[in-house]
DNA sequence: CTGAAAGCGCTAACAA
DNA sequence: TTGTTAGCGCTTTCAG
């Protein structure tokens, strides 16, 4: 079995502890409570520990203070050639945010023939992790029931119901929808539809029902014109959807509940003749890259990933830290991206 | 310091011995190798392993075995606002590769005032992986050098150059542009363009070197309009670059080094006047999510990211386990995606 | 402020 | 085939 593995060849706090002249507890305290050391001991320790790159073996700290200083990410299963454009900006946000207090993230997804239950409880048996992440949450997410049940430390990215713990946070969509919409009204728009996806996912529920909120507020037409696309995301249903939304009541203005959407209500435009941006208004939801090169540039909402991400970690922190379970949720703004598509 | 871990709550080995009536090491035979066990032994052991929830301790077992299961990803660092649109593809691929033997993804980032360098050596010393995947390599990656220098286990994704280690997998790029240009060849293209941009990347370098084997082997214009779009990504930049290249000699077709710069030269044939797949055939490179909303659909070439992340792990856990190191990279080809924007 | 003792939970090596 | 012994490298606890 050999192995590559160069075994006994790292520094181990014993070699620092000798060349020191002092005990390993010493060196132990130079690192994790400098304050008891006098001054000129840190000093020679630090720099000792400086010069022969000695860092405390991962696993042996871990086994004796239990803690890990791991945070587990479970990417919801994505499909590799149509990924969620929005994952690698998330993760990086994570990253970074986790990074700052101490903290790495591991990719966990459950193994062949293991359900996402099993996996998570493989996590905490083996104390792989100190904590949990999860996105893309449902309302009465079986992972948060599993892990609140367990009683383990994590944290949501998407609210979860009453009845569930309220470890979340969440972009408070409805704003964000009525921002748009006091913006299409303020430029003279009354007729406004909303074109949506019965994917059933809550947070696209939430944009339509951010839609009508706005409608109820600004008093717009009591039925406005409302097409739901087919639950999947194929472009060209996306598109037809979006024509025939554009040949019934002939808005003045769309609010889609994505850029994806959007991208399908642009072509459509086309289709029937019509300017986006002229003719027509168009919102999207979620300032996808892509969106850049939309002519005219779309008008959307950023979601705040790194705001998100913070808040995320802090409150996951909290609760691994203090036993401190947050008892309600926090919505973060987003951010307003106006550009061209809603007209000069 | 308090808090909510649930010390001494997990089950340990012992208790699971104590449970069968036979020693810890019996019970730890039963996971690691079973076959030493009577069948009888064995069933009752792993019967009362899977009731009593036990899961070996990861850290303890990692400080005994020297092995972490886990592998260090480097994400490189990326803008939140303008993530690289693979970035998520790859690493599910990277997840599902690794999952599949048993191994975890850890995201590594240098720590605040840590350069990569000292985040490598920080990750080697504290043992906390047993490798590291790398992507976005350069020619003469400094992470490479470092790594090989330590003699670290790692495996990257993208070619490095003679003179460094060849742990690496790529995509045959010039190989596809190569099929690309022969499909357009074939459909009696002679004025054949070139739209890169000039970041000085070695896979967008790749590209333009394959366009010009195409050339050569086709035996094209022996100076065939190249372009470089500005080094930023800037879709306005790029547009006007793309529009530049369509007034020059008129190209009948245009290989862009991306998809994202394919994008910039629908813009820029609609500001001309051109009609893709008619008047002008475009290519791409990546087959983005986003392709799918193009009118008319590009032709692309997809890169095969599971197959490479298949790649990636196994030549990692070769070097993990055997301590082998590849003696030549690996290049595996990219699937050529046909659509209409080539024409009929 | 520093040191000594103990042991986290596991598996490698050896003994029975 | 199973059990015993030892110790991975560290930090917690308690003594000096």
């Amino acid at each position: 079995m050999g192995g590559h593995r160069p075994r006994g060849r790292g520094v181990t706090i014993e070699d620092v502890a000798r060349a020191a002249g002092v005990s390993r507890q010493t060196v132990s305290n130079a690192l994790n409570a400098p304050y008891r050391l006098k001054p000129e001991t840190l000093d020679r320790v630090t720099t000792l520990i400086e010069e022969m790159g000695y860092r405390p073996d991962q696993s042996a700290r871990s086994l004796r203070s239990g803690t890990r200083r791991i945070i587990a990410y479970t990417t919801p299963e994505d499909d590799p050639a149509n990924p969620n454009p929005l994952m690698g900006g998330f993760l990086e946000s994570l990253v970074a945010a986790a990074g700052e207090v101490g903290y790495r993230i591991l990719l966990v997804r459950p193994r062949p023939g293991q359900d996402q239950t099993q996996a998570f409880d493989e996590v905490i048996a083996a104390r792989t992790a100190d904590g949990f992440l999860l996105s893309d949450v449902l309302r009465d997410d079986p992972r948060v029931v599993h892990l609140a049940e367990r009683g383990f430390p994590f944290a949501a990215f998407g609210r979860t119901d009453a009845a569930q713990p309220q470890s979340w946070v969440d972009v408070d969509t409805v704003q964000a929808m009525l921002d748009l919409i006091g913006l299409l009204v303020a430029r003279g728009h009354r007729k406004i539809a909303f074109l949506g996806s019965a994917t059933g996912l809550p947070w696209m529920d939430d944009r339509l029902e951010g839609f009508r909120a706005g409608v109820r507020r600004f008093g717009l037409d009591a039925s406005p014109t409302l097409e739901i696309a087919a639950p999947d995301d194929d472009p060209a249903e996306i598109t037809e959807t979006a024509r025939r939304l554009l040949r019934g009541r002939r808005p003045s203005a769309v609010v889609a509940a994505s850029d994806w959407l959007a991208m399908g209500l642009y072509a459509a435009a086309r289709q029937e003749g019509l300017t986006v941006g002229t003719d027509l208004a168009v919102t999207g939801f979620n300032d996808l890259p892509i969106t850049a090169f939309m002519q005219p540039a779309l008008t959307t909402v950023r979601l705040p990933l790194r705001r998100i991400a913070d808040a995320l970690v802090s409150r996951l922190l909290q609760t691994i830290d203090d036993g401190v379970t947050p008892q309600a949720g926090l919505l973060l703004p987003g951010d307003l991206i106006v550009r061209d598509s809603i007209g000069g």
